[in-house]
DNA sequence: TTACAATCATGTTTAGTAAACAGATTATAA
DNA sequence: TTATAATCTGTTTACTAAACATGATTGTAA
C-alpha cells in the first residue's frame, strides 16, 4: 500500500480511503489511485489493526419445528429481507433453533448466542413468551417478528394482520355473501389472532355473527388444518353449506379447496373462498385465490433495520411497527346475486 | 478567527471545528484555542457561506377548531414530546393552521409551509383523507399522529387503540359485566374507530353483543357527546339500565358520569365505567376512573424522530408505529357480583 | 528446542491543514 | 444610481502526517 501511496503520489491515508471506499476522495485522484493499484497489481492483505468495528453479529431464532421454514414462502421472503438488510448494515446472521423440549432458554441456548449484538425471534408459535421473557436483558436487543406478546411491551414487526382480517372480512360480504363461515388458527400465533379479531370486528360492525359451527377450532397438530375443518362444515351443514369461506392463512385456504371440491361444489359458483398472506402458492392455485399481501421482505428488512436503531442507541421506547397490507384480487370469490 | 489561528498557531478551520464543536480536535489544541480566543475576546460574526445545515424547519399541521388543543390535555402532552423531540435533532417548529371552510389545502394553505423540510398531521378529524392526499409529494416527508388513512399508506404514529378498545373491554366482561354499554365516537376520527373496534372484537369472542340501543351514535357537532349519549340510554332503559359502560374516550366518559349522577346513580356500585385516554383528570374525577393509558409525549417524540428519518433518507417505507397502552386499574370499575 | 522480546509489515484511525468556496459588505467605476 | 469588483466573514472538502493496533518474523537467551 505503500508502494501504491508512492507511485500515484498521494498519501498512505488516500489510499486506503480509495480501497475502503470512504467518503473525502476526489473522483480524480480515486481514478489515479484505482489506475496505478492496477499497474502494480496490488491486492489487500490481512492484518493491520482490527477494523474498528468487527463484523457484529445477530442472532435469528426460530424453533426447531420450522426449520424448514427457512426454505418456506413465508418464512422464506422475511428471511431474505433479513439478510439483505443484514449485508447492507455490515451485520452477520447466526442461526439459533429453539427446541420446544428445552422449556428453559435463557442459559445453555444462549451459551452460542453470548457473542450477539442482537436477536431477531421469528415466533411460529411454539417460542412461549415466558421463554422470550427469559431473554429480555437490558444488553440485549430483541425484536419480535409477526407475533407480539400482550404484556410484555417489547419491539416488534408485524403485518397488519387485524387490517388484513378486517378488509378480507368486508370484501366477502361486499359480494353480499351471509353465510360465511371461518377458518380460525391456533390461538398459540399471536398473527392469527389478530385476524381473528380484525374478521370479527367486520362483522360485529354490521351486527353480524358466524355461527358456532361454521368457526371451528382447528385440531390441534394436525399437518392440514384447513382441510379437517372444512370437512367438519361442509358435513355438518348438509345441503345448506356458507356461500364463502373466510380461511386465517393462505396454507388453510388451499386445504380447504382441497375438501370443497372433494364435496363436489365448485370455486367460486358453489363456494367463494379468500384468505390472508398471498404466499406464492396462492397465485398458481386452482382457482387463483384472492387474499391479502403481506409484506414478507419488507417484515425481514424492517426488523433488522429496527434491531439495528436499537443496537446504536436510538429508538429506545419499544413499540409495534405495523407494515401496510393490500387486498389482492383474484378469482376464488365472486359476488353472490350473480349465482342466485 | 484569522487572528486566533494565527494567535493560537493552528489553521483556521482548527479553530472553526472547535467554535462550532466538531469532532477532529484534540482536547488539548481544543483548550488552548478555546483560551486564546476568550484572551482576544473574539466572538463568532454571522456571514459566510451559509451553514450547510440550516435551522430546518418541521411544519406541525392541526385544524382550527383544535387550537385550543394546543393546550389541551390529549395534544397538549403529543405537542410537549414533539417540540422535546424537535429541540433534541435541532428543528424548529411552525404551526399550520387547517381550516375546514377551505375545502382545498394544497396551494394556498401551503405557502407558508413552502420551506418546511417536513410535516406532523395531528389530526383531529376534520382534516379530511382527500386534503392530506393533495399535500403527500415524494418531496414532502409527512408522518400522521393518531389516525391514518385506510387506503393511503402513509407513514403514522399511533396509540394502540384496537387493543386499548380490546383490554378495557375485557376488563369489564372480566368483572362478570353483561349488560354493558358502549359509548362510540364520531367516525371520522380513525382513531376511536380503532377502539371500537377493538371493543367488538373483544366482545365477539366470547360471543356476546351490545343491543342497538346500548350503542348509540353521537350527535354531530353536540360538544357534550357523552353526555347526552349515556342520557339517551339511561332514558330508554327504564328500570333496567347497563351495569357497566365502556366510554370511547375520557372525555365521553367524564360527560357520562355527569348523566349517570343525575339519573340518581352511583359510580361503581349501580354502574361502573371504564374509558380510554388516561388524560390527566381522569385521575382527579370522582370516583378517579379506570382507563387505558395513551403514551401521548412518547407519541409526539416518536412521530419527530421518525420523520426525522424519512428527511435523512432512511425508513423509505411507510409502516404505522403503534406504541403499547396499559390499563390503569381506579375505582369506576367493579365486580358485578359483589353487588348483585 | 523453547520462551520471550524486539522489530517489522500490514492496514486503520485521528487530528490536523491548505485551499477552494460562498454569502455579505464595502469600495470603485460606469 | 446602478453595476461590478474587491474583500470581509465563516464553511467545507480533499488530503496528509503521525500515531495506532495487530499478526508475522526474527533475534537472542535459557
Amino acid at each position: 500500500m505503500r508502494d501504491v501511496a508512492r507511485a500515484a503520489d498521494v498519501s498512505l491515508s488516500t489510499v486506503w480511503m480509495v480501497v475502503n471506499e470512504k467518503p473525502g476522495v476526489s473522483r480524480k485522484t480515486a481514478e489515479r489511485v484505482r489506475q496505478v493499484i492496477g499497474e502494480l497489481d496490488y491486492v489487500v492483505k490481512s492484518g493491520g489493526r482490527r477494523a474498528s468495528e468487527p463484523v457484529r453479529t445477530i442472532g435469528f431464532m426460530i424453533e426447531e419445528s420450522s426449520i424448514p421454514a427457512i426454505s418456506d414462502v413465508f418464512y422464506g421472503d422475511i428471511i431474505r429481507g433479513i439478510q439483505a438488510e443484514a449485508d447492507e448494515l455490515g451485520y452477520q446472521l447466526a442461526l439459533s433453533v429453539f427446541k420446544r423440549e428445552t422449556h428453559s432458554v435463557a442459559g445453555d441456548r444462549l451459551s452460542p448466542l453470548k457473542q450477539i449484538s442482537g436477536l431477531v425471534i421469528a415466533n411460529d408459535g411454539d417460542i412461549r413468551p415466558a421463554a422470550i421473557m427469559e431473554l429480555v436483558s437490558p444488553t440485549l436487543p430483541i425484536v419480535l417478528i409477526e407475533s407480539h406478546i400482550s404484556d410484555a411491551k417489547l419491539s416488534c414487526v408485524l403485518g397488519d394482520n387485524f387490517y388484513a382480517g378486517y378488509e378480507i372480512t368486508n370484501h366477502v360480504l361486499d359480494l353480499g355473501h351471509r353465510r360465511v363461515a371461518v377458518l380460525r388458527g391456533p390461538t398459540k400465533y399471536s398473527s392469527l389472532v389478530d385476524r381473528l379479531r380484525g374478521c370479527l370486528a367486520a362483522l360485529a360492525e354490521r351486527k353480524l355473527s358466524v355461527p358456532e359451527a361454521w368457526l371451528p377450532e382447528p385440531i390441534r397438530g394436525h399437518p392440514l388444518k384447513g382441510y379437517m375443518q372444512m370437512r367438519e362444515i361442509l358435513a355438518g351443514s348438509d345441503d345448506n353449506p356458507p356461500t364463502a369461506v373466510i380461511a386465517i392463512s393462505d396454507k388453510t385456504a388451499l386445504g380447504a379447496m382441497e375438501a370443497i371440491r372433494e364435496f363436489g361444489l365448485r370455486i367460486p359458483e358453489d363456494i367463494s373462498i379468500a384468505s390472508i398472506d398471498n404466499t406464492r402458492e396462492s397465485a398458481f392455485s386452482r382457482p387463483p385465490l384472492t387474499t391479502v399481501q403481506i409484506p414478507k421482505f419488507e417484515i425481514g428488512v424492517l426488523a433488522l433495520r429496527k434491531l439495528h436503531d436499537i443496537i446504536e442507541g436510538r429508538n429506545t421506547l419499544p413499540y409495534k411497527s405495523v407494515v401496510y397490507s393490500e387486498l389482492v384480487l383474484r378469482e376464488s370469490t365472486r359476488r353472490i346475486d350473480s349465482y342466485k
